[in-house]
RNA sequence: GCGGAUGUGGCGUAAUUGGUAGCCGCGCCAGACUUAGGAUCUGGUUCCGUAAGGAGUAUGGGUUCGAGUCCCUUCAUCCGCACCA
């Protein structure tokens, strides 16, 4: 019988459809096992052979410890607001809601036909009130909290309420936008809406005036991660920075939880290195300075408060609220003048011109507390204002920024850090200043002699003895902005009261979105929701009008999954309990800044709520690699330079091009994209190449020559980004179409390591489909007969290592190891049911379609899906003998095969008698003999 | 600039703990079958050399009986961050 995969596949996939197979319940009889693949956006584009990488990978562990024993939860839905779908509807008008829902539709199917295990009963889509319903209840929850620093958790605001009105803010530790100081009597004297302002300060979700990344192509904000270069991520569009009310979470008061969660989850060092980055832990000081001649301090945050006697000037940013009071009548109109350029430049502009130094002077001095030195006050766009107190003390002997400023302007440089084993020498001959946390400090009063580290602790005993200063730590990481400007989003159940923004109650969930004329922003500015009709609450106070980010919705998808159809709860406590959290969680790496600490942001904060069992989202992270495209180039000659090079004219009327390797083809011809369908074997069909495209219609050749003789048009290739553009799209359906899903599941995997980015090479796939039909043929005949001794080592060496191999996340190992067992097999000629049995079930990961016809065929009526992995016995491949690799010096130079029981001197003696040894060990001594058991032998000479 | 990853045949890769470098597959070469082949099967295929043999895992060095693997140097490519005080 013929491998007849399109039959076979749309059976079992009915099959399996039918009867709910992948169907998942609660089940306290079995151990839980929950497998995730990063929620999918569904572009318009559909998928390329890159989507079902991490599917497919996913998918195979799944069914591999659903073999083990386990209850696994895997399930799949889509993040389904988003730009590209509003995008649209603003140039054509289609509601979003339709293109997403075809995009979906078109999704669903090309995974359908790839045979993943997902229980789709379980589907989430972020867009359907079902479910944002939650989103909006979590958005309420974060608004009713506040983060307590000494319990380390959120807290009820109603509880901070409580605090303030009876002690004000004596003795509060709470994360806030900006240290408020006010006793109960004040705070119970103030009005509802200065009560409702001040509590703003303290929420976990809370509405702010800040600089935003304005992009007015889009309409909307964006986060920092949603920027690159000044320009939007998606679209390209410039980016601004613009003062704007809006909605926040204080993402950073889980600053150190988000940081320290990250030594407790097995994920790569570089995500965690990304996501430490970016939180951007830094511990140092805080120091007020007293300005000269003036009643008043700044405070700056340093890192290095050991080189306090090397501050030769300090740094303002142009945003510093303090610059006016600071600036002298002679210097405001430069300072004026300066800040205005410097707040008007572009973050692009400002990005791209990082090392232009610009900076202004106040005309006001600071005042060294330690020696009395008077330090001049700067103005310059280097310092953030984002970032620490937005004021520095230079120290230009030691940080190069202030090195480059104090040579611009040049301003004194002080050393007072000696390199280790080196002693101080003139600054001005310096290059670059000395960076290093390491030597000794000099010119430094009570610090010279202590080490760098020993000085910084010593100086803040010091500041904090006269209360100038004390030990600080700065995050980097800042609050996620949370509204957009936009349409297709979760509406805020936040309406307005007296310009207050007061929580819609629970009962008033989900609050859907609404449908509007059109999905622009109104000529006013306001965004799109505010187009729509009696958007405004029972009582008749307006509703917000923005709308949440992307991340809103994919923050704590996984946690719905559990129990998606619940619609009382977020998710049952049985449910959580049973689930707990995502065991392997596989997608791309290009989430660590955004959704990857937004999730764990919004899991955390859940967790103290106690409706979440766990503290961290997802325990084990697998970032699959870029499958990139291979595309086809064929040279297209430039006449003139040919006539050139040949010394002849050319005659030809339209487009010319050259075969790969004729001679001189590099000195005439340059490279075009071509349609990699039209292109076999780099072999192009030049026919087809004329019908490609009508420019090419009159197209001529200059041909190579085959091994026969035969005229060829040879293509080079390239290894690039997979897309529509450059023509080397492969999809996944055209191969499915073609070779069946089964060989498309074993090719994805064995391409090469899950993590790696690699090419996509087309022809390499028949590789696949030539073993799966070797695989079948093993089938056809089964034999009842006990398995020989032989045939079951070769089984059982195919058990261990498809084990350890999957546990590591090494699948294309193991695709190659079903290859080397079904080639001995049929040189075995082996058809023996004890051995094809467990192969079916051991396969069924990889390729279920092939593995459950099979398995039917063998008489039986359950899925191979349900049965258990095979169990591995060590006594079927023990060995009596090795063949011992023999070296002499380190080189191999014979075989030999020895008992396992053999001694050292038994095998010494046996290898120095050995006829092939001969050779190697005339004129020469025997030094000695390395004999290590089952590994090798090797005899030094000399 | 900082941080991370990677570097092995013509190509994708394998070698899990320092122990036979190149498994498996693509491609290529030769042969078989065939009216035919972008089908199937068999054999070969790191490079140099007729061979014996030699060289060989980006580069140069080191540790070791033995290094793709460990340490140091340099180079290349990719990714992330980037005035974060």
């Amino acid at each position: 019988m013929e491998y007849n995969f399109e039959e076979i596949e749309k059976k079992w996939q009915e099959y399996w459809r039918d009867n709910k197979i992948y169907h998942v319940e609660v089940d306290h009889d079995k151990p839980k096992f929950y497998v995730l693949d990063m929620f999918p956006y569904p572009s318009g584009a559909g998928l390329h052979v890159g989507h079902p990488l991490g599917y497919i990978a996913s998918d195979i562990y799944a069914r591999y410890k659903r073999l083990k024993g386990f209850n696994v939860l895997h399930p799949m839905g889509y993040d389904a607001y988003g730009l590209p779908a509003e995008q649209y509807a603003i140039q054509t008008g289609t509601h979003p809601a339709i293109t997403t829902e075809k995009n979906i539709n078109r999704y669903r199917e090309q995974m359908d036909k790839i045979g993943f295990c997902y229980d789709w009963d379980r589907e989430v889509r972020t867009s359907d009130p079902h479910y944002y319903k939650w989103t909006q209840w979590t958005f309420l929850q974060l608004f009713n909290s506040y983060y307590c620093n000494k319990c380390k958790k959120a807290q009820p605001i109603s509880q901070l309420v409580d605090i303030l009105s009876k002690n004000g803010t004596e003795g509060l530790d709470v994360a806030c936008t900006k240290p408020m100081t006010f006793t109960a009597a004040h705070w119970n004297a103030m009005s509802e809406r200065e009560q409702q302002e001040t509590l703003m300060n303290y929420r976990l979700a809370y509405l702010a005036d800040t600089m935003v990344n304005w992009c007015p192509e889009l309409g909307t904000v964006l986060a920092n991660d949603e920027v690159q270069d000044g320009l939007s991520v998606r679209g390209g569009y410039p980016v601004v920075r613009k003062s704007m009310r809006q909605w926040l979470l204080r993402i950073t008061a889980y600053a150190e939880r988000l940081l320290q969660g990250l030594e407790t989850l097995d994920w790569t060092e570089s995500i965690k290195d990304v996501q430490r980055n970016w939180i951007g832990k830094s511990m140092g000081a805080s120091v007020f300075f007293k300005v000269a001649d003036k009643d008043i301090d700044f405070e700056v945050f340093t890192t290095r408060a050991d080189t306090l006697f090397g501050v030769t000037f300090m740094v303002l940013a142009p945003e510093h609220e303090m610059i006016d009071q600071l600036t002298t009548d002679a210097q405001r109109k430069e300072v004026q003048e300066y800040v205005t350029w410097a707040k008007n430049r572009s973050e692009r502009e400002r990005m791209s011109e990082v090392k232009k130094v610009s900076g202004v002077f106040t005309g006001s001095y600071a005042v060294n507390p330690f020696n009395g030195t008077r330090i001049p006050i700067w103005i310059s766009d280097y310092v953030l204002m984002g970032y620490g107190t937005g004021a520095i003390m230079a120290v230009p002997a030691h940080d190069s920024r202030d090195f480059a400023f104090a040579r611009h302007f040049n301003l004194p440089i002080i050393q007072v850090v000696a390199k280790p084993g080196e002693e101080p020498s003139d600054p001005a001959t310096w290059t670059e200043s000395f960076d290093a946390k390491e030597g000794v400090l000099v010119n430094s009063e009570f610090l010279n002699g202590l080490t760098v580290k020993q000085a910084i602790l010593r100086m803040i005993e010091e500041l904090e003895k006269l209360g100038i200063g004390k030990g600080k730590t700065n995050y980097r990481l800042r609050d996620a902005i949370f509204s957009r400007q936009r349409y297709w989003g979760e509406p805020f159940p936040i309406y307005y009261k007296d310009g207050m923004p007061y929580a819609m109650d629970i009962k008033h969930l989900p609050l859907e979105l609404p449908s509007i004329d059109a999905y622009k922003p109104t000529e006013t500015g306001e965004p799109p929701l505010a187009r729509a009709k009696n958007w405004v609450t029972e009582e008749g106070y307006p509703i917000e009008t923005n709308t949440m980010p992307g991340f809103a919705g994919s923050s704590g998808y996984y946690l719905r999954y559990m129990d998606p159809h619940n619609e009382n709860e977020y998710f049952s406590k049985e449910a959580n309990d049973y689930w707990q959290n995502v065991d392997l969680y596989i997608g791309g790496a290009e989430h660590a800044t955004g959704h990857l600490i937004y999730s764990r942001f919004w899991n955390k904060f859940l967790f103290d709520l106690g409706i979440a069992c766990k503290d961290e989202p997802f325990q084990k992270m697998v970032n699959q690699g870029m499958i990139q495209g291979r595309s086809s180039l064929a040279y297209r000659v430039n006449k003139e330079k040919m006539a050139k090079v040949t010394g002849q004219k050319v005659n030809c009327e339209g487009p010319l091009f050259v075969s790969k390797n004729c001679k001189d083809r590099e000195l005439f011809s340059d490279p075009i994209l071509v349609d990699i369908n039209i292109v076999h074997n780099d072999i192009l069909d030049t026919e087809a190449f004329k019908a490609w495209r009508d420019d090419l219609k009159d197209a001529q050749f200059i041909y190579e020559k085959d091994k026969d003789g035969n005229d060829v048009f040879v293509c080079d290739w390239l290894v690039e980004k997979m897309s529509k553009s450059k023509f080397n799209v492969q999809n996944p359906d055209d191969l499915v179409a073609k070779y069946g899903a089964d060989t498309l599941r074993l090719y994805e995997m064995f391409l090469g390591p899950l993590e790696q980015s690699k090419p996509w090479d087309t022809q390499g796939i028949e590789g696949t489909f030539r073993f799966l039909k070797k695989f079948w043929k093993l089938y056809q005949e089964i034999s009842d007969e006990p398995a020989t001794k032989e045939e079951l080592k070769v089984l059982h060496k195919l058990i261990k290592k498809e084990e350890e191999d999957i546990e590591r996340i090494s699948f294309n190992t193991v695709v190659s190891a079903f290859m080397i067992c079904v080639n001995e097999l049929t040189d075995m000629k082996c058809n023996k049911r004890a051995i094809l049995e467990p192969m079916a079930i051991m396969i069924s990961p990889y390729a279920p379609h092939i593995a459950e016809e099979l398995w039917h065929q063998m008489g039986h009526n359950d899925s191979v899906v349900n049965q258990k992995f095979p169990e591995f016995d060590a006594k079927n491949v023990v060995e009596n003998t090795f063949l011992y690799p023999v070296s002499f010096n380190g080189k191999k130079r014979f075989d030999l095969e020895l008992p396992l029981d053999m001694k050292q001197d038994e095998v010494q003696n046996a290898v120095v008698n050995a006829p092939e040894a001969k050779k190697w060990l005339e004129g020469v001594s025997i030094r000695k003999v390395i004999f290590i058991p089952k590994k090798i032998i090797n005899i030094v000479v000399g």
